[in-house]
DNA sequence: CGAGCGGCTTGATGCAGGTCAAGGACACCG
DNA sequence: CGGTGTCCTTGACCTGCATCAAGCCGCTCG
C-alpha cells in the first residue's frame, strides 16, 4: 500500500475528480511525482495530469503492447520492469532497453508517430501507470513548461540511444559489461570491494548488452577467472573496480 | 524585443527587423517553412522563430560543432549535407546518420542536454540555418503547439535510431543495403528500372549502413554480378527491384 | 608533365561472437 | 518420486565482417 500525505492534497482532488476514485488517484500522483517528467509540476497540474491516467498491473511475460499497435497514451514504471524490444525477421527479440521506477516511456507515440514502434513485456510482475494521450496533450497546450521536460526526458532516451549504437558496432563485449558492471556498483568512485544483485536474469541482460547469453557467460567467466569478480548466481562482488575500470576505458 | 549578448549582433539584428537585411530574414522563413517542424506555423509565429536565427555556410569537411560542446541551439538544413558521428576509442568515426534539407537535427540540446552529444561535420558545402536555444524556448513556452511539432520531430529521429540499432545487430549488409537502394529510388514502388545518383560518396555510404568500404564494395559487387543492379560510380540503376525486395524484406 | 592523393576495388587472412549441442543446477508439479 | 521446465555453463564449429595489403583510376597541384 502505498502511503501518501493527505490533507491539502485531497481536498483538491476531491474538487478535481467526484471522489469515489480519490485514494486511487492520490496514489498515481505520489508515483507521478517520483518521475522526474513531473518533478516539478504544481500540485494542481499533477492532480489534472493524475485524473487522465489509469494504471495497469502486469505479469511476469504479459505484454504491455505490441509494435505497431496504435497507442493510448505512455507509460510511468511504478513497480517491477519492462522490457523494450523488436523482434528479427528470424523471430527473436532485440531488446532496445529495460525501464523500471520512476522512468517514463514510448513518449513518442504523443507526437506524431502515433503507433509504437517497437514491444513491451513485463520481465516481472509490475505495475504501470497510463498517461492519457488526449488529456495530456490538453495540458501541455496549457502548461508549456511540461513540454520542456517532455523534451529532456525524450533527450535522455535519445541520448541514449546513441550511445548503444556506438557500442554495439565499436566496443566489444568485455568493454560494454565492464561499463555495465561498474554501473551497477551502488557505491560508485569507491576503490572498495562492491557487491549487489542482478537485476534481472543473465539472459535478459545479455539481450541489454546485445549478444547471446553463451557469450556472456564466457565473458563473466573470463572476469572471473582474471580475479576481476566473483560471481554466485545472481550474486556478483566487484573484487578489482581499477582492472574493470581500465577494461570498460577503452 | 528580445536583446543579444554582442554588440554588432545586436545591431544587425535590428536592422533586419527594420528592413535592410530583411532578405535574409525572408529567406530564411522561406526555409523554415519546408522543415515539417515549422510547417503549420503562422507567418507571424514564422518570422518570429526567423528572427532568432542566423545562417552559417559550411565548406566540406568542416565542422559544425564537436561532441562535448556546449550547444546554442539546433539547427534546420538548407543545403548540402551534414553528417553526425562519434568517435570510437580507436579513433575512427562511427557515422550516426546524415541530415539534408529539409531536416533539423540537434534538437535534443534544447531541453536537459546542453551539450552536443556527437559531432557534425559538412560532407559536402552546406548552408544552414541556427536557430537559438533561448529564443526558441520562450517562443514555446508561448506558443504550446510548437512543442508538438518539437515532439514529433524528435521522435521520428528515436524512431530512427532504434531502426538502426536493430538492423546493425540482426541483419546483414546485403539486406541493409538492399532496403537502402529500394529507399532511394524516386519512383518508389514501380516495377521499372530506376536509375539514380549516389547522393554521398561511397565511403560515407558504408559509414551510413555500419560496414567499411571495403564491405559496401564487395556487396555491391555482388548484387552486381547477381543482375540485381548496374553501378557506374555515383550512378546506380535498379534492374531487378523484386529481387531487391526479396532480400530487404528479411 | 609527373607526383601524390583520395576514392574505389579485390584478394588473403584473422577474429569476435553467433550457432549448435550437451549437460548440470534448480524449481515446480502430477 | 521421476518428469518437465527454465536458466546457466562449456565445448566445438562456422561466418560475416574487419583488417591488411596491393593495385587501379581520376583529380589536383607543384
Amino acid at each position: 500500500m502505498i502511503k501518501i500525505k493527505s490533507g491539502a492534497y485531497d481536498g483538491k482532488m476531491q474538487s478535481a475528480s467526484s471522489g469515489l476514485n480519490s485514494s486511487r488517484q492520490v496514489a498515481i500522483s505520489a508515483s507521478l511525482r517520483q518521475s522526474r517528467m513531473f518533478a516539478s509540476l504544481s500540485p494542481g497540474d499533477l492532480a489534472a495530469v493524475a485524473e487522465g491516467c489509469s494504471l495497469r498491473s502486469l505479469q511476469k511475460g504479459e505484454t504491455l503492447f505490441r509494435e505497431g499497435e496504435k497507442s493510448e497514451g505512455f507509460y510511468v514504471m511504478q513497480s517491477g520492469s519492462v522490457s523494450i524490444f523488436r523482434l528479427t525477421p528470424d523471430g527473436r527479440e532485440q531488446i532496445i532497453c529495460v525501464f523500471r521506477p520512476p522512468e517514463s516511456f514510448a513518449e513518442v507515440t504523443l507526437a506524431t508517430v502515433e503507433s509504437y514502434p517497437a514491444n513491451a513485456v513485463a520481465l516481472e510482475p509490475s505495475q504501470v501507470i497510463v498517461v492519457n494521450k488526449s488529456r495530456f496533450r490538453d495540458l501541455i497546450r496549457r502548461q508549456p513548461e511540461l513540454s520542456l521536460h517532455m523534451l529532456g526526458s525524450m533527450s535522455i532516451h535519445l541520448k541514449h540511444l546513441v550511445q548503444s549504437l556506438q557500442d554495439i558496432k565499436g566496443r566489444q563485449i568485455e568493454h560494454r559489461l565492464a561499463d555495465w558492471l561498474l554501473h551497477q556498483a551502488p557505491g560508485g568512485a569507491a576503490g572498495c570491494p562492491v557487491a549487489f544483485e542482478l537485476p534481472v536474469t543473465k539472459k535478459v541482460l545479455a539481450g541489454q548488452l546485445g549478444v547471446t547469453s553463451e557469450t556472456l557467460s564466457r565473458t563473466l567467466a573470463r572476469f572471473r577467472t582474471e580475479g576481476l569478480i566473483i560471481v554466485e548466481g545472481a550474486h556478483v562482488q566487484i573484487v578489482d573496480s581499477p582492472g574493470l575500470r581500465a577494461y570498460a576505458a577503452l
